[in-house]
DNA sequence: CTCATTACTTGCAAATAGCAAGTGAAAGTA
DNA sequence: TACTTTCACTTGCTATTTGCAAGTAATGAG
């Protein structure tokens, strides 16, 4: 995956175009991160609990901006940190996501959901109106579960 | 990501789990060529647009079937060929690409989906709905757009 | 002014992807 | 039956990507 320079793109088919922009180890992690536990700079994503590399973390921030799946602005508080959120275009991604959660949940007995119970059972009754949801809160700046940071 | 021996899991999470069986930068095209144009053999998997490598459609092959997403048996009327099929595991999966489909049509301009117009009118209307026909045609050795292959 | 933090970059080794050329078994053809 | 083709791979090699460890520059805190 390049993250700079010309996109040499494979074809313009609709689940190759998604799988380019976000289909590899780590991209969807990160966004996960955002959503489930609103996390932030690039400290906060470094200690993922999978453990991405530096360089990788670093590329794929770089890659998922150039997408524009994720905008960066400095913080206000400290001039050392940039905040990471997502676009419209990230937060498009969440009913993706959610539905990778439905589907680990009832195919992988090992899996654990944060908040599962409750959350799951909402998200398998109706998952669009569940991702609308989820949508809105980090649009306006929240997460499905700030207390497991 | 390996094919074969013990699995080294990063993590449990639900998104995780997700991303190792399938977030590389082939499996989900695979499954797409099985749930839109119905391919099922080896060769009609090499063909795809996109170009697989021989020995990386291979170890993708012999990896899905080992996490039950696939199965393979041997075709009736050649015995060259294995006939791939999707198990309900990897029916499951159908929602989640055909999520990636409507995320890429509403973020690529370039993307295209085949039968495009109604399907993805359909598709956007109601996706749950639609995954689970999709389901189903598929289940009973269906697909999509039959006539595009 | 000094030291710790933060967000990176750089260099190198290991793993993976991609390409071209086999190989062996089954199918089609004469 | 012998010969050729098709099919599903495997093998060997190179190129790209990933992952780790060790920097480094720019803040911020004391």
């Amino acid at each position: 995956m390049k993250t700079t320079g010309k996109e040499d793109i494979r074809s313009h088919c609709a689940v190759n175009y998604g799988v380019e922009v976000f289909g590899d180890r780590w991209s969807l992690l990160i966004i996960r991160d955002i959503v489930f536990v609103g996390k932030k700079t690039y400290g906060e994503f470094l200690k993922s609990e999978e453990g991405i590399a530096t360089n990788v973390l670093a590329s794929r921030l770089a890659f998922l901006e150039e997408q524009g799946i994720l905008s960066r602005a400095p913080s206000p508080d400290d001039g050392r940190k940039d905040f990471y959120t997502l676009t419209e275009k990230g937060l498009d991604l969440i009913p993706v996501v959610l539905n990778i959660v439905l589907w680990s949940a009832k195919h992988d007995s090992k899996s654990y959901v944060r908040g599962a119970k409750e959350f799951l059972a909402r998200l398998s009754r109706s998952p669009m109106q569940t991702s609308e949801k989820v949508k809105t809160l980090v649009r306006n700046g929240g997460c499905l579960f700030p207390e497991s940071r």
